[in-house]
DNA sequence: CAGCACATGCTATTTTTCCAGCATGAACGA
DNA sequence: TCGTTCATGCTGGAAAAATAGCATGTGCTG
């Protein structure tokens, strides 16, 4: 379960997030390169054993959830950018989140700005 | 140069950029379970021949830097995490950072606020 | 019913990754 | 000078990953 993961076993992962629960076909459907449908089914049948999916029944065929729910399993994927970019440091890392694709909607700023005001409640 | 890497080699292309300039032992103590010096070496050659890295020479030995610099490389890590996990949300994804290990800096959330700020300057 | 579409389980094969070992060469100290 | 240390280049081979293929089962439709 905690061992890292292939090169195609996360680009699966990153697609199953996506797109919630998933089926073989939609999931092949959208790598940029596709292999076999076996091929797709041998990942998620691997990742189903290293615990990082569980199966449905949908109808007659199986669709695939992961285990861990996105906003957990994001947890380790930012700290790693973190630390490996950004000298560990969250601020910078949001810095540059932020410049990635501005604009932000009015919504979205003003939660953040309620985030910044906790967080500075917070460091007193 | 542009094909994903493979599990060990992102972790060395990790560790680079933490390193800054890194030699070969360098990058090797810094693994968690290290193989041999060898192995290590092979994984840097690689690195090179893909473009991901090259060397300098610094005495008598190799030293091994990253051919893009990390706030650009950073891009498409980030990207990558926000896509996957955070539904394509930039806003999202900085919030669930900024909530990961609390808190910040004044200075940091100044700088903070005043992207904030540019942000919503942009957005009208 | 017969055949097609689409799913599954399982297995074999190719390709990539990962690692260790050996030969060699340069600096340095006894 | 000679051996030790630490670097390099190179190569072979085990282990893991990636992929394809076949057999099979089920529902739907003409």
């Amino acid at each position: 379960m905690n061992d890292p993961l292939s090169r195609r076993e996360r680009q699966v992962m990153d697609l199953i997030y996506q797109q919630a629960p998933a089926s073989v076909a939609s999931v092949r459907e959208a790598m940029d390169d596709p292999p076999s449908y076996s091929a797709v089914r041998a990942l998620l049948n691997t990742l189903v054993e290293k615990g990082h999916l569980r199966t449905r029944e949908e109808g007659r065929r199986y669709v695939y959830l992961p285990t861990v729910p996105a906003t957990e399993a994001s947890i380790p994927a930012l700290q790693r950018v973190v630390s490996a970019f950004f000298d560990g440091s969250t601020a910078k890392a949001a810095l540059a989140l932020l410049s990635l694709d501005s604009p932000l909607s009015e919504e979205e700023i003003a939660t953040l700005e309620q985030a910044i005001a906790r967080s500075r409640e917070q460091g007193r």
